[in-house]
DNA sequence: GCCAACGTTGGC
DNA sequence: GCCAACGTTGGC
């Protein structure tokens, strides 16, 4: 598999299926990916995720966490508005307009994987072993590599 | 429901 | 700047 471009990079989105599903960015097509109150995944957001990047759609928070499917992003960081209404759950008294704490990007659905990829089949390949999702499961934006990326797209297909 | 692993907050 | 106490995430 080749990548469609030199400089485009590759993510895993995290989200509870029932808050925010695969399917149900399938039936929006594109959202807003609203809500990140962490610092390191604020920053992965704000400074290097870019339009074209490919993300893997992962499940978490369910009986078996999986990577569910492939979207894409579709703009650029711009601030999580959401942090500045005071009757959201995701306000936060210490980000203004002026002074934005807070980023978000669109992102749209590419595809759902032909079969999903299950945390325990990503943590039973030693290949895997270095991803961050194994080694910090608690960052739900988080980057992955070109052969870390190949390797799962793979397993999804073969069967 | 439990707990490990992180993060955040605030006193000093 | 350190660290205790508390809060959150997420796998199991």
């Amino acid at each position: 598999m080749k990548k469609k471009c030199d400089y485009m990079s590759y993510w895993l989105f995290k989200s509870e299926p029932s808050d925010y599903s695969f399917e149900d960015l399938i039936n929006d097509k594109e959202t807003e990916w609203e809500g990140i109150r962490n610092y390191q995944a604020r920053n992965f957001i704000r400074d290097k995720i870019k339009i074209g990047d490919e993300i893997l759609f992962y499940h978490s928070m369910i009986s078996t966490p999986h990577v569910v499917g492939i979207a894409k992003v579709t703009s650029k960081a711009y601030p999580d508005f959401f942090a500045l209404d005071k009757t959201h759950k995701y306000y936060d008294p210490k980000s203004s307009e002026e002074n934005p704490r807070w980023f978000m990007v669109d992102i749209k659905a590419v595809r759902k994987l032909d079969n999903i990829v299950t945390l325990k089949s990503i943590k039973n390949n030693k290949l895997l072993n270095d991803m961050v999702l194994v080694n910090n499961s608690r960052l739900s934006i988080q980057p992955v590599t070109d052969e870390e990326w190949e390797l799962i797209i793979n397993m999804s297909s073969s069967r």
